[in-house]
DNA sequence: TGCGTTGACAGGCACGTTTCTGCAAGATCA
DNA sequence: TGATCTTGCAGAAACGTGCCTGTCAACGCA
């Protein structure tokens, strides 16, 4: 067949492909290929007239084509944790919300897209996508997922260090014992004499860590444990069970709330018992929303820096994809940093470690 | 060559092809293709047999070819807005996280995946991932990558109608409008008598819609329009801006703000002033967070329903994608719901409309 | 027996790239 | 002047499916 053929029978008008652009460029197909991937050795003049004439006709390499050729598609996997048939956690909106946003930006930064996956295996769309590597949130302890994903060779990083002898490519963690010991050491010195904590019943290794930590710095310091655990999936259990906290006898004069949402469950069962924060009761809640720097009073509370958790995890990622041994460890601990604010502290409102305000007078 | 050719030169032992299958199974190629996709007139006999000999060899068909031979891929663009280089929107994150959430839901129910992408078309991600249709946020009124979509023929579906005369296949969106005069109508009910608004600085269609059904209410009812404009992606502003509109000699006894964080940053404002809330001041604010729930007071919201929006969005684009010919209008409209707390009724504070406890006493 | 029909499968092409190999023509060199 | 090397490009083989077009046997029927 003669190379002036432009159109095969089934071409659609609006898709040009790698053969109409040679055809109307009077080159190759290799040429076409060489010029606009920037391989070859092409003198420019060529070069660019290939790249005009790809313009001209709106020409779109299509991507199915190319990474059933180059074997690498661009996408990542995002696999979210679910409880039933909802994807992400309810608890932790905000903490995902960076993460994820963080994520998609150095993934983009590099070329690549996320893919937003469900972590059970069940469903059928895990095989129907090409993915170049994935990152796991939390995965659990023999995680199907993850198990065969490793088995088909593909790069696995975790968001928090994976439980038992789970065999991701690398993982990204923050030290939730250090920050939960370094929490209860704040309170301490703010005065607090008996440190309760609001805690989960799921399994996930964040809540296990933290709930271990508190355990073992009670037993250092001698003080009994004080803490209510509820299923955090559960918004209005979190209520309730702030409401339990402070309804025992033995009423803690400090909390620690694992979870988002604790922080204003706390403060509203505060004022059904009459509790003054931070007079009668210090405060402190693991979250990344700013509400806290605005509530009556502003909240301590512990960032988890999932941006940066979400950048780490990428860039490990990629690394792995693309063969580069990286320079950094395959275990990377994210330090936490302690937003301190009024809820926590028993002197005079100092000035609160927050981002400086604009205007400088009130 | 003989069929019993198990593995060709380059076969990678972890990745069986369905040649591999169909030689193990004794078998060819297209039985092998027909007794997996459910196609052809087989015997359940054979059909059953190179199923379980496909199991066998942990055989998983390739996405990419069976994308660039059948021209789907199962991938839905999801385009987010972006501020600068960051993606999403700083100022809707629970509203985006429940829209996202609630589509993801729904494209995996119907077998697809969602993809990440920026609404900005400078990526070359964009030609690197092969979509079937797209979900576009908020297109401004000459998106340029919604005309490229359309241009290359996929089905785009927006969330939030489209401004001048963007040609998407599909949109969902709120009536702002009607939204807006319910709470103004609300506030006035409660004994408002001069209502201001917190409102945004950016160009987008729903600050648009619901700072005109601001004005055109005040026309109606005779009030001076009381209002502050903010640049909506800046946390920080948003708190001196709710600053501005209580420190104005024609201070307001009532206001709506149009984002999320609206609501803690004019209670904040409030307090620093002495208004008691709702004595001195009524508020609502547009939110899909739970945090309201449990403020002091708690806040009156108005919630655009985002997982009824995310769901409608993608049945709607996979309708369009399928070629099915929906009998559902191509542009529909969902109902907000304004859930009413203390922050916006005069009367003593009665059962608040919100899901019931668990528990019945307090 | 001849002929259309139907079930059960095999052969082979096409999807649109990337890339390996090859091949002429000019340049360099012994 | 022939031999070797670079430059500038073309041919064609994959990548792994889905599906269209056969082929062959068995079968019903006149």
């Amino acid at each position: 067949m003669s190379r002036a053929e432009t159109s095969r029978r089934g071409s659609r008008p609006g898709r040009a492909g790698i053969r109409d652009v040679a055809a109307a460029a009077g080159v190759s197909i290799t040429t076409v290929s060489d010029a606009l991937n920037g391989k070859g050795r092409l003198p420019d003049a060529t070069r660019r007239h290939v790249r005009e004439v790809a313009d001209r006709l709106g020409y779109r390499p299509s991507a199915a084509a190319r990474t059933l050729r180059t074997g690498k598609s661009g996408l990542i996997g995002l696999t979210v944790t679910t409880y039933g048939d909802e994807p992400f956690t309810f608890t932790e909106f905000a903490y995902f919300a960076e993460m994820a946003r963080a994520a998609t930006s150095a993934a983009l930064a590099r070329g690549y897209a996320l893919v937003i996956l469900p972590a059970t295996s069940r469903h059928d769309v895990w095989s129907n996508v090409a993915l170049d590597g994935t990152v796991v949130i939390d995965p659990s302890d023999q995680d199907p997922v993850v198990t065969e994903l490793v088995r088909q060779g593909l790069p696995v990083v975790s968001d928090g260090r994976p439980a038992g002898s789970l065999p991701v490519t690398a993982w990204v963690d923050n030290d939730h014992e250090a920050a939960v010991m370094g929490i209860l050491d704040h309170l301490a010195d703010a005065g607090a004499r008996r440190i309760g904590l609001l805690t989960g019943t799921t399994t996930d290794t964040y809540t296990h860590l933290s709930t271990t930590a508190y355990l073992r710095w009670c037993e250092r310091v001698g003080q009994d444990p004080v803490y209510e655990a509820y299923p955090a999936h559960d918004p209005c259990a979190g209520a309730v069970a702030a409401d339990r906290l402070l309804a025992r006898p033995d009423r803690p004069d400090a909390v620690y709330g694992l979870f988002d949402p604790n922080g204003t469950d706390l403060l509203a069962a505060a004022r059904r018992y009459g509790l003054r924060v931070p007079d009668d009761l210090l405060l402190v809640c693991c979250s990344e929303s700013t509400v806290y720097a605005n509530t009556e009073p502003p909240v301590t509370t512990l960032s988890l820096k999932p941006r940066r958790i979400g950048t780490a995890v990428i860039q490990l990622l990629i690394d792995a994809i693309e063969g580069l041994d990286s320079d950094q460890p395959v275990e990377q601990v994210i330090p936490t940093e302690l937003i301190v604010r009024t809820s926590s502290q028993r002197r005079p409102p100092r000035t609160t470690v927050s981002p400086p305000r604009s205007p400088k007078g009130s």
